[in-house]
DNA sequence: CTGTTAGCGCATTCAC
DNA sequence: GTGAATGCGCTAACAG
């Protein structure tokens, strides 16, 4: 590896860069009010159309780009909205994200996007961080306390992705309706002890999915035992494979896929055979069929999730009031190569 | 699937939210000037320890949270920084954007993300807009012309990511050289022609590899041929596999590891077994050893690349100047399963 | 230590 | 149709 010093080439010139032109000194130069530019920008149409040329002429020129701090501290509207989530680099959210940025832009909002480490503290800074440079806010996946939450949601228009608080507008994947067909696929193939590889105890997700899981495998005469993930991540799932074979169960559904690779991953190591010796369910499908065997998964819903939550927030936004919603998205199972006859 | 209008519930209930409580709102009730609880926020050591404790539980009690558009206006400072990329889902993208973030963080930025969709024009759009919300801007494979990336480099402190352009300060991830490594790796094995799966054609790294593998293969008396597969996906990468066969080759090189996939899985279709009938090589090892094979790729270093435009940008930011920087990481090949004697 | 004053860049009343 | 004045919420001199 080249040492950082060997990969820096640099010159000694040192250009000073200009500061941003301002409405002032455009209309300075076209000699006309600073009125007159602002509004040959925002309502051309208020003008006369050879005024309007020549400002942006002379605009253009200049290098005149609208600032739009000033312009939304003056109007108390900066078009842009914020979305919090605690993992980018878990693909569960891209998707989301994008489908969120889309939504926005559709409306010509813009995303300011926060990433927090799964870290409460850090959500609750970037949140204070957003405060008037946001109009409203998404939540994804909120590892924040009810109380902190209900405080911010008191602030600005906020909506919650995979969080149930009442009186707050919300958008949940319900994993429960594919976790619960995911059980009666494994009670099918003959499996009578499960475990459930449980993810980071302060998701709203991780809770339903143990929930479903249980109340599921009594419907079905299957029992079921707990190991936990400690964070959901693949090296979370291989170190808890240990643990995971010496319940004596013969399959396992994870928190999502991502911890459920690196339990393939471990049980590889262990020459334990998936789905002959053991089977295997992920949560979420996010690794496509990529893993091998191909990962049973239940799926996810994020992108609409990503888009309804813009949806209702721009919405709410609007009328400057906020309703109950409480907007609820079934999950199936995806049967692939992971589990089979116990 | 239940119908969007089954999914919601609300009730009728419409609470009206408060405005945003202010400086002077918060120096009324606690006797103060405005500069007073100003000062309490950003420099409490200015003022009595029991004049900033009472501001402040007039403020908590209040609800006042700091206006950050406003005080950047006034600052002309707002701590937030931009980063640009073309494709929030490519999994290229999510190491490079959390580690930009971690970085910004360090010096208690924020990031503004923007996500272009592989379009030039939005992500001329997106420029625009930050303008005046954020200090800097990272470029990471930006699809942009060089007069207009120049045109923004004059307006703001600007970085690029792979993309090379002289005056601007750029990070540039060094395919090149894990490229040669794998053509020296592919003629080895006995391979005599191969080909080069490429990219978006505005791509600055696509150009790179490309140029890379061809010259690469001069020197071992390898014959190259290109198979252009649109954009870079799974779907793109699949649909190609017809024209790669046709060229008679015994391996290829794609673009990335995206296409790559889809690659593979459209041998599978086509029962070519790799690594046993074809070679394949991919780019950016963003799917570690997930797929079946695993699969040989290029090393990308985008966390790296991600921490280093930030710590570049800020020292930028910080001097007022622009220095012509030219840091480059080099890459290498890591060898798994899908390669093989031809 | 704290209050007073004056902008940051822009949109928006009002007059003309 | 256009110019002059006011204020968005906050920080930064300058006094006291």
């Amino acid at each position: 590896m080249i040492s950082e010093a060997k990969n820096r080439e640099f010159s000694d010139i040192m250009i000073k860069r200009a500061k941003g032109v301002t409405i002032s000194q455009v209309a300075d130069a076209a000699g006309v009010a600073r009125s007159s530019v602002s509004r040959a920008f925002t309502r051309p149409d208020m003008l006369l159309p050879e005024t309007v040329e020549r400002i942006m002429k002379v605009a253009e020129a200049l290098g005149y780009v609208p600032n739009y701090t000033a312009r939304a501290l003056s109007t108390g509207r900066h078009g842009n909205i914020g979305l919090i989530v605690p993992d980018i680099a878990n693909p569960f959210f891209p998707p989301l994200i994008q489908a969120a940025q889309l939504e926005a832009d559709r409306s010509d909002f813009c995303i300011f996007l926060g990433n927090t480490e799964e870290n409460p503290k850090q959500e609750d800074k970037l949140v204070g961080r957003f405060a008037g440079q946001v109009e409203g806010l998404v939540l994804a996946s909120s590892r924040l306390s009810d109380e902190r939450i209900r405080a911010h949601a008191g602030q600005m228009p906020l909506i919650l992705i995979n969080r149930d608080i009442d009186g707050i507008p919300r958008v949940l994947i319900d994993s429960g309706s594919g976790v619960r067909q995911a059980v009666e696929h494994l009670a099918k193939l003959g499996h009578r002890k499960i475990v459930y590889i449980s993810g980071p105890s302060n998701s709203w997700s991780n809770k339903q999915r143990r929930t479903a899981i249980r109340s599921a495998a009594a419907g079905f005469e299957v029992t079921v035992e707990t190991v936990p993930a400690v964070t959901a991540s693949y090296n979370s799932g291989r170190t808890a494979v240990g643990a995971i074979l010496a319940t004596g169960a013969t399959a396992a559904v994870a928190f999502d896929d991502l911890t459920a690779q690196g339990v393939l991953a471990g049980l590889a190591e262990k020459n334990v055979s998936v789905p002959g010796a053991f089977s295997l369910v992920g949560c979420d499908d996010v690794l496509g069929a990529v893993t091998y065997p191909a990962l049973t998964s239940v799926s996810n819903r994020s992108t609409e999730a990503g888009r309804v939550a813009v949806s209702l927030l721009l919405e709410m936004m609007q009328s400057r009031a906020v309703r109950d919603v409480r907007y609820v998205l079934e999950t199936h199972l995806v049967v692939r190569q992971s589990t089979g006859h116990s």
